[in-house]
DNA sequence: CAATTTATTGACATAAATGTACATTATGTC
DNA sequence: GACATAATGTACATTTATGTCAATAAATTG
């Protein structure tokens, strides 16, 4: 905690002339973590790649330790926000919420699988990430039953469809299914039509197509 | 592949004098893999946990990755040939054929799970591990898609229903779910409706009950 | 019980990683 | 340009794993 020096100085990972930064460790960690898993995220492997020597990682972080938590700790702010925030975004009908909460599954900006997946399998060797993903899982499908019961779904059928929406995301993430996005397009009103049980309109898939043809979203 | 000798002599496993072979130290590597992932599978642990010197070990493996070949094998005899055959089993109706499907979930003996789950996280790190779930996927799902076109739906309906049905197990399986038998009972009708669009026969609820409330299922 | 096969062990020789101490160099600031 | 600070690098001490070898012990077989 306290053997390492402050970075609270903002222009660290910034273009300042220094060669390494917190930032740039972090992100080595993410690339490796994401490719190949936690246990590959080893200080020595990651100054190689960085070109950088290994010792120098200690400026930055306490110790492994200390990295391995950062990157916890960014997993939590990118995926677990965005996907409650969708499920609570304003909707006119259930399939129109539904389509929104599908925004996590086709745009890396709001959902970074990969990410979440290595994060999984990283539980089985940490009892402290197990016990973070399960916070995360119980916020999320709180999340979506609560967006059934507002269309109308009681409880307890609010509660299984939430669960088949989120576990078919978690399914196909472990299944690192490499279908292009027209190809899941196409599946999507099948799948809407699954989930809540009636057929999505028109119009509602249209607007959903439309936000996702533009490039820059994968 | 030369250096270590046959172990085709079948009694090795059995209860002969001797303390250590090949299905100890496979039982033990299963075991560690299963609670702790692929990187905990050393043999230097593996020998402490079994009371034997570590050098012991190289009597009955080449080395530590011919252990996790065997470790491999050992899943695909497992998992995929019974969840195949589930999804081929008589049924009368698409109801009662998903609730074959479900006793996968709730049986340990038909899929193990968690080894499942140790496997796709083994997964980004070996190549090799990544192409044979590939494969396993890719069975699963088409026996799956062929159940749903026995019973009369279409290719494409087929193919999305059948994907629904697996991804949401694989989601279990990541979940880790905690939940006793009895509260995953009380979800099954609803999830055998998600996922044939149509109600379960009360009659094909109670022979499945049935099959499930009898001790020695997990 | 002697011979043989099967298994176990401890002693090497390496390799890859971790973290600390200390000297050194680069950068921006006054 | 001197100065403090930020960052890097070299050397060291340690840990944990790997695999080979030769000596030995325990079971099985004749």
């Amino acid at each position: 905690m306290s053997s390492a020096p402050d970075k609270t100085n903002a222009e660290t990972s910034a273009g300042s002339g220094w060669r390494g930064s917190a930032d740039l460790w972090l992100q080595a960690a993410y690339d490796t973590v994401v490719e190949t898993g936690v246990d590959a995220v080893r200080i020595q492997p990651l100054a190689k790649k960085l070109k950088l020597s290994r010792t120098s990682f200690y400026w930055f972080f306490k110790d492994r330790d200390e990295l391995l938590n950062a990157l916890l700790q960014k997993w939590r702010d990118k995926n677990s926000g965005n996907l409650v925030a969708q499920s609570q975004a304003y909707a006119e009908t259930i399939a129109e919420a539904i389509l929104n909460v599908f925004d996590c599954w086709l745009n890396q900006d709001l959902f970074d699988s990969q990410f979440e997946f290595a994060v999984r399998s990283w539980a089985l060797q940490s009892a402290e990430v197990a016990e973070q993903i399960g916070l995360a899982d119980e916020a999320r499908l709180e999340a979506l039953r609560q967006m059934f019961i507002r269309f109308g779904y009681e409880p307890l059928k609010a509660d299984v469809r939430a669960r088949t929406i989120y576990l078919t995301q978690i399914g196909y993430i472990s299944m690192k299914s490499d279908e292009d996005i027209s190809t899941r397009l196409q599946r999507i009103s099948d799948y809407v039509e699954i989930f809540t049980g009636q057929t999505p309109e028109p119009r509602e898939l249209e607007r959903f197509y439309a936000r996702h043809k533009q490039a820059g979203d994968d």
